[in-house]
DNA sequence: TATTGTTATACTCTATAACTATA
DNA sequence: TATAGTTATAGAGTATAACAATA
């Protein structure tokens, strides 16, 4: 177990401080695309598993159904996003990335990586790998399913 | 480096979930003391601190001064918290816990220790070391002075 | 002139309740 | 009855601009 040295250096503190450093860290790109980290979300989650439904992307992304609503309408009227009617079941409704939207999103995919490898640069690439995967599978612990 | 292996398991996207997902496991606990997230962490950072400004305070919390202005009023309304302008430099408030605030401090000390143990659970001992660790490193190089 | 604290305000993100349509 | 999607709305949390008091 960790120590509890301080209330600044718990781990749940440091792990909230850093998730807002790490969407920082990406703010400038995703204002140049004039997105929002959520349309990112999206566009690089679709860019992935093709074909989603909105419960599923909801799951994914951890952005609740009804607050992702206007994020794929606005995708959509932007032309980035496809979304159309399930014919196997009429009440799902299946997003797909346009040409234009995987175009985007294979330039976000890019750009992230970059800012990935500057936020993380302060690691070894060693740590970041044991970083990376401590992550995943405190998150697979908490959130079965994805 | 760590591969780009998917959007979700980004490092940077992990650290935003597992930040919220922490902060999740508070929760209950905070909303039973009737605290949200930014007063327990006043209480918890003056607990170790013993007297501070809203500036200092302010950036050790990563909490904006003009968003801090309510938070610290509600609190020295509640009598948790005792605000006194500093005579050595008359711009200063300082901030320190009342009786009552340091035993509320207390109190929930002890319960961040258990909510913090129950969220890195799936994690073995030395695997919780590493994590704390690599976070702390990686917040000390992006937000210098802290 | 710079710093500490403050107000008013707007914006984003998230959450509560209830609804339509399909299964 | 349960599920996918939707609407309206309210609440946190955070951010932009400008100010008063003091150094």
């Amino acid at each position: 177990m960790v120590e509890q040295l301080s209330f600044e250096s718990a781990t749940g503190f440091l792990l909230a401080r850093l998730g807002s450093m790490a969407g920082r860290s990406w703010q400038g790109m995703l204002r140049e695309h004039g997105l929002s980290p959520h349309e990112h979300a999206v566009l690089l989650t679709l860019r992935e598993r093709q074909e989603l439904g909105q419960r599923a992307l909801s799951r994914v992304i951890a952005v609740d159904p009804r607050n992702l609503v206007p994020i794929i309408e606005g995708l959509v009227a932007r032309g980035l996003l496809h979304r159309a009617v399930d014919p196997t079941d009429r009440r799902r409704r299946l997003l797909t990335l346009t040409r234009i939207g995987g175009e985007a999103a294979d330039r976000l995919a890019r750009a992230a990586i970059a800012i990935e490898r500057q936020f993380l640069s302060p690691l070894t690439p060693e740590q970041q790998r044991q970083l990376n995967q401590l992550l995943r599978t405190l998150r697979a612990a908490h959130d079965p399913g994805n």
